[in-house]
DNA sequence: CGAAAGATGTACAGATCGGTAAACTAAAGA
DNA sequence: TCTTTAGTTTACCGATCTGTACATCTTTCG
């Protein structure tokens, strides 16, 4: 049991889980796609929640590492950085991959406030809250945390209108919306 | 087959794919709770996509009434509507059995975009769309589409902070983004 | 009353669900 | 070389999935 052999599983499970559901996926499917063996699967993962926990955290990492970098990497400034995660956004979105947002999936498939799929989904939105928080402040806008809950809402809007298929450009609507909110919060 | 039948068993199915989705729901428990056989129960509806197809249609029919009678209940004035719509939101989202936007989570399930549930649910979206344009418009906004868009943007993301309790009182962040953004296209 | 028509319950088909038992191979470490 | 360990295959478990065949019950109409 190698441990690059379970992040592998992991990997390889994320895509399919982002394409096809939660649900919707068995674990004979994962075993065919993965290539690995139904028993071998069961050594790595006890269960299938504990898999789908496990694709989350690494959903989560990813995520989360790509769009700080990239949101540092168009803006230098803590207020362009604001915006900034807008055009990250647009980015995601353009992307022929672009499924829509794992977490809001996750919470929508597993519904139960107690269920640890549906806290990690949480989580992983509580830390961009924290992040953007800190932005905010960063950026000298009063009221930082009342900012970044508004910026969380056309964040989470963009994504649920881009993932429907309603509004492929719904991040620029978001940007806007971002900007007119910053002049007043400046 | 009397013709209300066929209604009740969709009024049925209605509460138990809200609480449980789609896909976790298989026809035994719907046949459970409805208390009618699974033979009737394929005799009102071809196969499971008919029935929540039809349970789609009633929940859009439900929901958008809903909000309309409410929005308008709240404010006579157009301007007052578009802000209106937070506090109908707020309102549903402090319900105790407020388990998020179906078409949200329908759309999360059925994500290719060819699958009828996938299109139906987009349709619901575009209807919310063009009645805010309407309002945009009788309220003399410069711009109703784009604002109209902004408004999808933040109801959608307050829909998604409350469902996935990252934040209850979502509505009340939008709502202020909202009044901001009125102010701007008066 | 008696027959046709429609709705019902039982019981099941075939596939797939998550998960496991057991016997095997391959390879690495002592 | 011998033993442990990782990973394999195959076959299976009981439950549940969507969907159906068929016999029975109810209703309605002549």
């Amino acid at each position: 049991m190698r441990p690059n052999k379970r992040d592998e599983l992991v990997r390889k499970a994320l895509d399919v889980f982002y394409r096809n559901g939660f649900h919707a996926t068995g674990m004979d499917m994962l075993v065919r796609e993965t290539g690995v063996s139904k028993t071998s699967m069961y050594k790595h993962f006890r269960n299938k929640d504990e898999l789908m926990l496990a694709v989350l955290r690494l959903r989560d990492e990813n995520f989360r590492n790509w769009l700080y970098r990239r949101i540092e990497e168009i803006s230098d400034t803590p207020q362009g950085q604001l915006l900034a995660l807008f055009d990250a956004m647009d980015e995601w979105f353009q992307l022929p991959a672009f499924r829509g947002c794992m977490f809001i999936k996750a919470s929508a498939e597993f519904q139960e406030s107690s269920h640890p799929i549906y806290a990690q989904a949480a989580e992983h939105k509580r830390m961009l809250y924290d992040y953007f928080t800190g932005v905010a402040k960063r950026a000298k806008m009063k009221d930082p945390e009342g900012l970044a809950r508004q910026l969380m809402v056309l964040k989470e809007g963009s994504i649920v209108l881009a993932m429907m298929g309603v509004n492929k450009n719904a991040a620029h609507d978001a940007k806007r919306a971002a900007a007119s909110l910053l002049d007043i919060h400046l």
